[in-house]
DNA sequence: CTATGTAAACAAC
DNA sequence: GTTGTTTACATAG
């Protein structure tokens, strides 16, 4: 298909950015032997895939000298524990000077088991050696996830929406935990004690609405927990990044290609699609392929498949966006029987589709038959329901490899049955 | 005042 | 002991 015989309705499914297709790019769009590390929105935050990038741990003053005052050898807190046996406790008195210049109240070993044991005292505050805390807010924040600070409202919620159901058990979410973020494993130096963090984890899935329980078929087991963003209270602000750039699977062009577009020596930023967010290292063999193709086609198949990398983008973000709020298991009863065509974006007929009266994207499941060269599905069972975590691309589909001169323009329905997305909405899930 | 982190009492299983 | 709810308190912005 030629990039004239694409309809106007179609161009307008590009969002804003319509010079994109009609400016020309030059043949050298991409210096890739000397190009920088190219940064992969793959994760809930921009990260460079050449070179990983090494958290730095929190260096604590070292101003005090108990046990329980040390930071790194207590779980944080701004509260005194209350007494326990054997323990020696803190008790607050007179004010003394900290090297800081502040003055600050002195902790004395308390020697009895008084009333004023279980009195609430004001504790010594601490702060890094650097002056500065992770993040806002009244505590640094608990735990990061490549190098990026996230409170426990924000790890839920990646932990959740990235399990295979978008939902887990509160084990499940422990499990996760331990597994991804650093400062929560036994051997961390930083961050919150097993329990301490345990018992916040407990607290915020009670406190937060968009936390809610399910009730879990399997016998023995807790009840499952769910992600509902649209529920009243919930920092959709703060959280949405996770479903918009999360699976955006768009490598950004180079810093030097930025630099050199912004001097307008390009115009054209190409975002080459990704065949996977998870396995970051497996960008090298995508360029690679990407790069045969660009050093050998046409300026005219370039602009198409700019064009293309842009409707892909748009859609991935719509389609992905939708499927957070759609993905959500109902409450208290069988999942639905869905169909789901796995996250592969397939090279078929452009059909745009008008939903709930807006210029939304969706995906439509298509048989295997109908799928071109290049763009294999995974198979997907009745009721399964696709991680939406493996993104479009998922490994079995490098659909980059596919024959760019003869990509169409494609797509992008809604992975659910009508009988899905009808018993959603009646459930009113997503109101 | 709000958002956030931590401690802990308490209940149900 | 685990899961879940709730209250209390401390702090940054």
């Amino acid at each position: 298909m030629e990039l004239s015989s694409v309809p106007n309705h179609q161009l307008e499914f590009m969002s804003d950015q319509d010079d994109i297709v009609l400016q020309e790019a030059p043949p050298d769009l991409f210096d890739f032997a000397n190009a920088d590390p190219f940064v992969v929105f793959g994760q809930s935050r921009p990260v460079r895939v050449m070179s990983a990038e090494v958290e730095q741990p929190t260096v604590y003053d070292d101003t005090f000298t108990t046990l329980e005052d040390n930071p790194r050898l207590r779980a944080r807190s701004q509260t005194i524990p209350q007494h326990q046996s054997g323990r020696n406790q803190l008790r607050m008195s007179s004010s003394s000077s900290v090297p800081d210049g502040r003055n600050l109240p002195t902790l004395h070993e308390n020697d009895d088991n008084s009333s004023q044991d279980k009195q609430r005292h004001r504790y010594l505050p601490y702060i890094p050696r650097n002056g500065r805390r992770e993040r806002k807010g009244g505590n640094a924040s608990p735990g990061t996830i490549n190098g990026v600070h996230h409170t426990y409202q924000e790890l839920i919620v990646i932990a959740i929406t990235q399990s295979s159901n978008r939902c887990l058990t509160l084990a499940g979410i422990y499990q996760w935990m331990l597994e991804n973020v650093r400062e929560f494993q036994p051997n961390s130096t930083t961050g919150p004690a097993m329990n301490s963090w345990k018992n916040s984890i407990r607290h915020n899935l009670s406190l937060h609405k968009c936390f809610q329980k399910r009730t879990n078929s399997q016998p023995g087991e807790s009840s499952l927990w769910v992600y509902v963003p649209d529920e009243p209270n919930c920092n959709q602000q703060d959280l949405q990044p996770n479903f918009n750039n999360n699976f955006s699977n768009t490598i950004l062009p180079t810093q030097s290609f930025q630099r050199r577009e912004s001097q307008n020596q390009i115009k054209v930023a190409p975002n080459f699609v990704y065949a996977q967010n998870k396995n970051l290292e497996n960008i090298a063999s995508v360029v690679s392929e990407a790069k045969a193709h660009i050093r050998t086609d046409e300026s005219a198949v370039l602009r198409k498949y700019h064009m293309l990398n842009n409707i892909i983008s748009t859609a991935t973000k719509a389609q992905n966006s939708q499927k957070a709020k759609n993905n959500i298991p109902p409450p208290d009863r069988e999942l639905p029987e869905i169909c789901v065509n796995g996250n592969s974006i397939p090279y078929s007929d452009v059909q745009p589709r008008k939903h709930n009266g807006k210029a939304s994207c969706n995906c439509r499941a298509i048989n295997k038959e109908n799928r071109p060269a290049g763009s294999s599905f995974p198979e997907m069972q009745a009721g399964e329901i696709s991680p939406i975590s493996s993104g479009r691309d998922s490994p079995a589909s490098p659909q980059i490899t596919s024959d760019l001169q003869h990509m169409s323009p494609f797509i992008v329905d809604f992975p659910f049955s009508d009988h899905y997305l009808s018993d959603v909405q009646s459930l009113q899930i997503c109101p």
